[in-house]
DNA sequence: CTGAAAGCGCTTACAG
DNA sequence: CTGAAAGCGCTTACAG
């Protein structure tokens, strides 16, 4: 079924079959409707190849995800294979769906694969573009959607004045999520809070600078050895927090990411003490893990359904911007009042 | 750049450089050469698009997941969002980058749904489709793979004469896997066996089919009480164990997922049981969350990246087939020989 | 082996 | 408001 056979059936031009399909405000309504009911009554869906030669724009959103890093540093889940990109994924295959999108999903895992990307934007193929998953800066990234297309890019453009010209972008909020983990142990009491921090990245980074921003406000030094780092390992936080334990005297950690919220768990109840009693943990991301553990850690997380809607949502809005996506708390039974 | 550009800097026609570009053999090799380098040095890349319309499918895998069913009984995941088809998808992506193919994803909600994707195998928009997620039996997936597209369905075909000869299909062996999880204990020693079944759909029965199958190859009689059914559901698992406690005797259990074996543990140790000294416990899954607590639990799991591929390699082949991809068995510390 | 030309099914200025 | 016609960038019989 093509559009000539429904212009004949509802009596017009293939012109005017167009135009109902494209939603041109130039047809009378009755007109419209005859035209529509034709369309509806022998199921018509317009060839997409066709349309897209022809320039309109297919309903297709591209998620193109980084997995370029994937023998970096160790951690427990790295790459495109993380739960937090699969989680993405589907976050983004539903807001999508819920604007009539389908999702085209691309590794990348080549710079080069960029070139495909492109002609898929110049040739209509894709109608709009999410990325993801590439370190921040990254100037494949930025020269994209420099290029005017309609892309968006997730936690890739930093706060500098620079980027703010030139991003369209939805960021993680993670120094607000580092202030809110530390003040949360502080509304609970507590004063001695020390920190690991994750790895030498800005998100890393802007979490500590979360917790330095908080315990400064609420008037609190940062005692000596109180801050360690383990580079988001298990492993590195569970030998840094023991040596922790040994040199500084805190009553709350908190961790930047849950994995070392594990680690740091194991260290401390070796050493005899306990969670929450001796010392309260507030953990980022709030991994399902934890519920199968002691422990459900209280932790600070992005939630990915909205980074999901805000990116299909803002995808079509002229740049520059750069939205923030606020860090909840999970509420575990980590943490203690003191 | 498009291909008449490519065909004046290589000297040749549009019709040379389409055919270059199509691995046509009527080339010789040094115009092929030729025109290549022109290709590579500009780095064209065909409009997709027009491709389509002209005739040749474009280099995209459609990977259509059924949600229809999300609200049905419970269960601890379901639907598109449970970790089995996270780690599809991704599994899927992976192996469709093998072959130069990209994903599109297609969550259906609606049996609707199936005009839109129907139309983008007509219109060569879609080179194959994977299909999964679908009751057993369902008959838009029958008609869709019966259309002749090259369209291949996950766990659709049941093992009757009349599937088997309309099938295209790749399916977990659950027979086999319920064997394999119950030999695997008899070789450990155990006769006295118990077992959990799901709920009542195809894959639960073969399961347990297996295990029948398993125990009456051994020679060994199923005992009053040993068999339980709790839906795949933890909390049902583990009042089911309580009662199957009090009144068979057992030395090992399978239960067929690895949810209910967390219920039927709890279960065992709180009547003051040990794992796996009293019980060794098989489940089925390998859920990853068992690294978590005091036991990982030997499980019976098919291979998601092995279905894939498969999924991947066979979607291009001749129909009839079903093939079917073998459990695997992960050790963990929940059993012991006696 | 290779080029000229028709055709794929739409959209959209253009003319009325 | 609406139709005839050109054009989107390829592929592929067809003729040579």
């Amino acid at each position: 079924m093509k559009s000539d056979e429904i212009a004949k059936l509802a009596g017009v031009s293939r012109s005017t079959v167009s135009r109902v399909l494209n939603h041109y405000t130039n047809v009378p309504e009755a007109t419209r409707v005859k035209v529509q009911n034709v369309i509806d009554q022998y199921g018509y869906t317009p060839n997409q190849a066709a349309r897209a030669l022809a320039g309109t724009a297919n309903d297709i959103i591209e998620l193109v995800i980084a997995d370029i890093d994937s023998t970096r540093d160790s951690s427990l889940f790295r790459g495109a294979s993380s739960p937090y990109f699969l989680e993405t994924i589907y976050f983004m295959i539903n807001a999508a769906k819920e604007k009539g999108l389908m999702v085209l999903v691309n590794v990348i895992t080549n710079p080069k694969d960029f070139n495909k990307i492109r002609v898929n934007f110049q040739t209509k193929m894709i109608k709009a573009g999410i990325i993801i998953g590439f370190p921040y800066g990254n100037s494949d990234v930025t020269n994209w959607v420099a290029s005017g297309y309609n892309v968006i890019a997730v936690d890739n453009f930093t706060r500098d004045e620079i980027s703010i010209h030139n991003a369209k972008a939805i960021n993680s909020d993670n120094f607000e999520g580092g202030k809110m983990a530390t003040s949360y142990l502080i509304s609970k009491g507590h004063k001695k809070i020390g920190f690991i921090e994750g790895d030498s990245r800005l998100s890393a980074i802007e979490r500590k600078n979360g917790y330095l921003s908080a315990m400064n406000e609420a008037g609190y030094p940062i005692m000596p050895n109180t801050m360690i780092k383990a580079n988001y390992n298990e492993e590195m936080a569970y030998t840094e927090t023991k040596k922790l334990l040994k040199s500084a005297d805190i009553t709350a950690l908190f961790c930047s990411n849950d994995i070392m919220a594990m680690g740091a768990i194991k260290a401390i109840e070796e050493e005899g003490l306990r969670v929450p009693e001796d010392i309260s943990i507030v953990g980022f991301d709030n991994h399902d893990f934890s519920k199968f553990i002691k422990h459900k850690i209280t932790s600070v997380y992005i939630d990915l359904e909205e980074v999901a809607k805000k990116c299909v949502d803002s995808v079509f809005e002229e740049p520059p911007f750069i939205k923030f996506c606020i860090p909840k708390i999970s509420e575990g039974t980590s943490t203690k009042a003191i």
